[in-house]
DNA sequence: GCATTGACCCGTC
DNA sequence: TGACGGGCCAATG
């Protein structure tokens, strides 16, 4: 685990830095996160990361491409979309969030 | 420096 | 329409 972390300059610190710039009410994507970190198909790292902890950042809003909830979220899903729900974001009956709403962009983020 | 791993994503059967 | 496998990139041992 970096103990850089958002001080680092490597993919990780990337990585922390967008989550921290992550509004409420609103969820990223992986990919996403991944792609404005400068790596598309490193999606992976990021999940890797988001186990690692930092527990400032908002890892509950990071949900798949298709809108589900994360596979290895402390407390499971229900505990994800509990926090979700609690910023605002409603979840489907399946974990599913509608992400062509609830999907935030980094529009002032470099590339 | 090589090999293994991971909270993923996409293509194919 | 649903399930399976491979691939990708970065971090760790």
């Amino acid at each position: 685990m970096p103990s850089d972390m958002t001080r680092g300059d490597g993919f990780a610190a990337r990585v922390y830095a967008v989550m921290a710039e992550v509004p409420a009410g609103r969820v990223v994507t992986y990919g996403d996160v991944a792609a404005w970190c400068g790596s598309p198909r490193a999606a992976r790292i990021v999940g890797g990361l988001a186990h690692f902890g930092a527990p400032d950042l908002p890892w509950h809003r990071l949900v798949r491409q298709n809108g589900t909830l994360a596979a290895g979220f402390p407390g499971g899903r229900i505990e994800q979309a509990r926090r979700l729900a609690d910023e605002g974001v409603i979840t489907d009956d399946n974990f599913k969030v509608d992400i062509s709403t609830l999907l935030w962009d980094p529009q002032h983020y470099p590339g």
